[in-house]
DNA sequence: CGGATTGTTGATAAAGTTCAAACACGGTGG
DNA sequence: CCACCGTGTTTGAACTTTATCAACAATCCG
């Protein structure tokens, strides 16, 4: 299995293991020699890319990298933050929790997302903030956010694009849910969790690690386990997408993006980086799949 | 009936009719006798409210105020914009198209509602924005939020708290459609929209305006328009609330809550503000509903 | 090896959709 | 004034999708 996840960098936890202490990458050249923390922030993303005083401004701005175990709740709704977290390894997830312990999860966050920076505006949050695997973060106070706010407009321009990035996230989930059908769901979020994930070299475009359990799956697409189950059974009976001991498998990207309705349209990719998703990959054909990492 | 929709500010054109032009408030004092379109942006908002200076800069942002009919789709999405919209008489949505002309809708927007402020940082929309009635909106130049952006960095918080304020109802549309049964929806988007046009003097917390069909029902909770129809009458026959000829009365303000387990937090209204719509007010009781207009 | 979590299957029930048809209502034009 | 038309609402019946309940198998981890 090629280097989808690689071990060095993170290795995922048991349920209540701790996380390992994540190395952080470190640029050769540059002032002092600082930790890089921004290297896949709002990578690929049209009109939004950084250049390096905008990487320095926000490695510069973390005051701290810390690791979080698998499962664990990190921000709990209504909280009053100081702080936003620049996720580096791991996945994590922000969901809507019912009394009842029923959960929507209405994110799922890849290294390189600013996951709670609409705490920064907003000072507190409206929902719950997690780790599914074990997480290494870094640790971005507000104060050097509204620091930025002052005396980097473009720069900040730019945060405030990342969080509405997010908001377009939503809307599309928003149409998952209220017009797709359960196969479809799925179809749609494997699709962009694909591209999401290759976007910052974690899927080869057709294959990504993506340790979630069924029960996840149904937090996400509105579904029960059980129906998920079966969703899952029949994609892979169509030779759709396989997903398996935590790895999604993807046979007939076309296929699939078709079943889902899927239109990456509002994930404002550049569209260099959607070039290698169009139909030219079909089948276990083993296509073209340049640049990665 | 009494003043919720008062005709003298807007009058509910037919499904073809061209819109009135809408006459703004202007304020007695102020530098120049500027147009007041600022007064109800951010109201009621924890920790966003904008002060004198800040209601200014956004008046003298606008450069020209217009009218649209009912039922016409104003931006596109995938469009370049320069401008943002400032709904000031009228409702807007913004929905997702899906190519078989299946539409789901992401958000109702109420006067006050800066609705497309998400182009600015990101330039182009990834859905579309259309209007539901007769519409009054002012036109704000990306050139005058940008210069915002540059010189008053407190204001420029408030207005990206504003776009973070649509993402938070985003997901709570995600619950709403993941997690809750159509008689819940369609009690929850009930509660929802209810505050919001309270917040506007557009509620009196128990009864207000809602020019929308079934049909838009459906497309805001994920239903078809005859599932709507039947649950209406449910939530009719159980005393909870009646829709009938645009115009949405609830009975029982903490049934129907309680139904569609509808917790504001997500909203950031002043607890001043939120504290009018508690258990006092109940059934057809005509309770306490001060401050209104 | 043993216990807990996760995945799988079947039977049954509930929720929501689809199709079809009728009804109400406000225009519009004769 | 009335007939007519279109939009929106209401109802019924058959059907599909998804949830629920109840096991049981497989897997992972200690």
């Amino acid at each position: 299995m090629p280097s989808l996840f690689p071990a060095a960098r993170i290795r995922l936890a048991s349920r209540t293991g701790r996380a390992t202490p994540c190395d952080v990458g470190r640029r050769d050249s540059g002032p002092g020699d600082l930790p890089v923390f921004s290297e896949q922030v709002l990578k690929w993303r049209k009109g939004a890319g950084l250049d390096a005083a905008e990487r320095n401004r926000i490695d510069s701005s973390v005051v701290e990298v810390r690791t979080f175990g698998a499962r664990e709740v990190i921000v709990r709704a209504g909280q009053t933050l100081d702080v936003s977290l620049l996720l580096i390894h791991g996945l994590m997830s922000r969901h809507v929790d019912d009394r009842d312990g029923v959960r929507q999860m209405v994110s799922v966050h890849v290294p390189g997302d600013f996951v709670d920076l609409h705490a920064f505006p907003l000072k507190t949050l409206d929902h719950d903030v997690g780790t599914l695997t074990s997480v290494c973060a870094a640790i971005v106070p507000h104060r050097a956010l509204a620091q930025i706010v002052e005396d980097a407009p473009e720069l900040a321009r730019k945060l405030w694009y990342a969080t509405l990035l997010d908001a377009a996230m939503h809307r599309k989930w928003v149409y998952r849910l209220g017009r797709l059908s359960a196969h479809q769901r799925l179809a749609h979020f494997f699709c962009e969790t694909n591209l999401r994930m290759a976007a910052v070299n974690l899927s080869d475009k057709r294959r990504f690690v993506l340790p979630l359990t069924q029960a996840d799956l149904g937090e996400i697409c509105g579904l029960t386990a059980i129906h998920v189950n079966r969703v899952i059974r029949d994609l892979r009976e169509w030779s759709l997408v396989t997903f398996r001991a935590s790895v999604v498998e993807i046979h007939d990207l076309p296929g699939l993006t078709e079943l889902g309705a899927f239109e990456p349209a509002y994930l404002y990719f550049e569209d260099d980086f959607l070039r290698g998703f169009d139909k030219t990959t079909t089948a276990d054909g083993h296509a073209a799949a340049p640049d990665d990492s």
